[in-house]
DNA sequence: TATCGAACGAACAGGTCTGTTTGACAAAAC
DNA sequence: GTTTTGTCAAACAGACCTGTTCGTTCGATA
């Protein structure tokens, strides 16, 4: 029985998303949610449980939309290396920081805020899944030893990016990161100096 | 006057910082921060103007601490090499992130919760400081002629491995890190084998 | 001993917060 | 045409928030 479809829902997802983001979550009040929404209180409260609720929701959405973001790019990018698609994730997030507004990983954010609560915790959780698995993913015809270490790095590199970019206010990251990227990459392939486990000094 | 030298503002500030840290700082009221600190409340109104004001000086407080520990083993370490003494700040860190209660970099933590707190900004820009410029000192005698860029791409991998760890829960990021960093500064260091152990005669 | 300053404690002001309730209304479904 | 469903508006409860005020206590100092 949708007067038009979906809208009430998304309209507050969008709002909560904007302000949240923007603000931080405990600065903003339900409130000023469904005022900006358009929303009656009692019907978001037929839409979401609690605030935390719509909090979760926001954050699946906004992982939902940078997966897709990212998948889109790394698929048009099908014919290239695995290094280079991968590297490519680097090229978003670097738009990404480069949007006005921009206020760092909306995850760690929320990760900030609301440390002991369920909903919200498996919400980041469900997000920190997808780019670990992009790359492995990415990464699978390349069969090192230690992917797996390779990977983490690689994230940790991007979250890197993300954090600096934030708090140093500076659109540089990304490409910084990106090289440190392909550096991580360039050493693990399977190059010609073969010997590609654990960069010792000494060679 | 003091009745015991310093202890209300002191008490007051490691009952900030241990509750502002652990849960976060819009989830704690100042009621609890002067309960837990045995102070009433007229007092602490007496020695911080506002709420921001003492989440400031938490700030402010624990970047010393944190800059003191670094530099501590640092300095520990002023007879090897520049490199180790730089990989030396991501054992610290693998030492913070394994410490029960850690909860992610508290700055990054505050600057998500008080995005336009003058204030509180400027106790992070304090903190977003002393890192660059440890690195920065310490790659002095290296001279190599991306060292900016260099040191911007080690406190991404500082930033990232301490973001990581809050979010995957993972106590291996630093490990993680401090593996990247030698990359990053074995492929930039001048001469890859020179094994010079006085080059930092800064002293 | 008299004075002063630091801290206490408890109430209070004025907001804001989340979440609930109620009644009404309009459109879609039957 | 009646019922169901989604939405609205507004008031309300009850808790919590920051910050202020004011009279009191108590130790140090002069």
């Amino acid at each position: 029985m949708e007067r038009k479809p979906g809208t009430v829902r998304e309209r507050l997802l969008e709002t909560a998303d904007r302000l949240f983001y923007a603000t931080g979550i405990h600065a903003v009040g339900i409130d000023r949610v469904i005022a900006e929404s358009g929303v009656a209180k009692s019907t978001m409260y037929v839409h979401f449980r609690t605030k935390e609720d719509l909090v979760a929701a926001y954050l699946r959405r906004r992982s939902d939309i940078m997966r897709a973001r990212v998948t889109r790019e790394v698929e048009a990018r099908a014919e290239e290396p695995a290094e280079e698609r991968i590297l490519s994730v680097f090229d978003v997030l670097h738009e990404v920081i480069s949007e006005p507004g921009f206020r760092g990983c909306a995850f760690a954010n929320a990760a900030a805020e609301y440390p002991h609560h369920a909903d919200v915790q498996e919400a980041i959780a469900y997000d920190r899944t997808w780019l670990p698995a992009l790359f492995s993913r990415l990464l699978g015809p390349l069969r090192s030893d230690n992917d797996d270490e390779l990977m983490a790095a690689l994230v940790q590199v991007y979250d890197g990016a993300n954090a600096a970019a934030h708090l140093d206010d500076s659109k540089k990251s990304a490409r910084i990161a990106r090289k440190t990227a392909e550096l991580l990459l360039a050493t693990r392939k399977p190059a010609p100096n073969s010997n590609r486990t654990a960069a010792n000094a000494g060679d």
